[in-house]
DNA sequence: CCAAACTCCTACTATACTGATAGGTAATGA
DNA sequence: TCATTACCTATCAGTATAGTAGGAGTTTGG
């Protein structure tokens, strides 16, 4: 039951970008620098994200990445989604091709059913504005994002 | 995200006995039958749930294995969590050891907090009996478990 | 009493996933 | 033009997953 660091790392970079969120492009370099992961492993986290359509990229000089929507219009589900693939606890709650042919006498499935639900609703009820809101709560200062 | 097989055959396996929960012994090989899961594999899984407590064993001819407590003391959480290890999203959130040095500040670890406190309470706060109640609204005859 | 029916224990294996690292190509701006 | 950046593909060690296999010890029905 375990989010990857793909997901987490993922989440990061958007909430740096969110927080950052002046309209320039923001390089892997400086988002590298202020959450300790390698530039080349955020290449391949930022690649998904880009490809989702959650970010903008502009390449050369001074280049780098911004939100293409407002931090308030992204939902945390939707992030770790586009990096993990599905968040459903069970593949029979993928999609119809995944579920089982016991799916119908299944007694577990509805408890399945029940904490995707509540694990969607959270993810999905959580905006990248949410986080950044936590942020600021907190008092700015005393982080160092 | 991903619930593991021995984590959902535990339950399976648990809810089995809960429904044939006479006071007999019933035999891996039987549970096998009606559960689709090969005697073998069950072996490892009932032997971790023995460990746990959670059931009584019987050796020999006419053995197999019971419930030790009623189905309304077992929360489905403490099934998974003698299975799985833990039902953490992130590693951070195991223990003071695997915590990270970054959590003082992280911005990301209260949405953390939030997402094993609902995934908590809802595996916490469904027994074994619920899920018997569940098949039993639904109509014994139509299940074969 | 003994053989069948069980649990119990340890080892093994193939496959996939995780968490990266590495090297090179293409575009851009000063 | 050249430093800086995104972009693309490949590789790899380690770990976990989902089993299979073979046997040893225990109990009881016949």
């Amino acid at each position: 039951m375990r989010i990857s660091t793909k997901g987490r790392y993922a989440l990061r970079l958007m909430l740096d970008l969110a927080i950052h969120n002046t309209g320039e492009y923001i390089s892997l370099k400086d988002i590298s620098a202020r959450q300790g992961i390698t530039v080349k492993y955020l290449e391949q986290i930022v690649t998904g994200l880009t490809r989702a359509g959650f970010l903008r990229s502009q390449r050369g000089n001074s280049g780098g990445y911004r939100l293409s929507r407002k931090p308030e219009d992204y939902t945390v589900g939707e992030i770790l989604r586009a990096m993990e693939g599905s968040l459903e606890p069970i593949a029979c709650l993928d999609d119809e091709v995944n579920l089982c042919p016991r799916s119908s006498e299944c007694l577990t499935l509805p408890f399945w059913k029940g904490l995707s639900d509540v694990i969607r609703k959270y993810v999905d009820g959580t905006t990248l504005q949410d986080l950044v809101d936590t942020s600021e709560e907190a008092g700015a200062d005393s982080y160092s994002i």
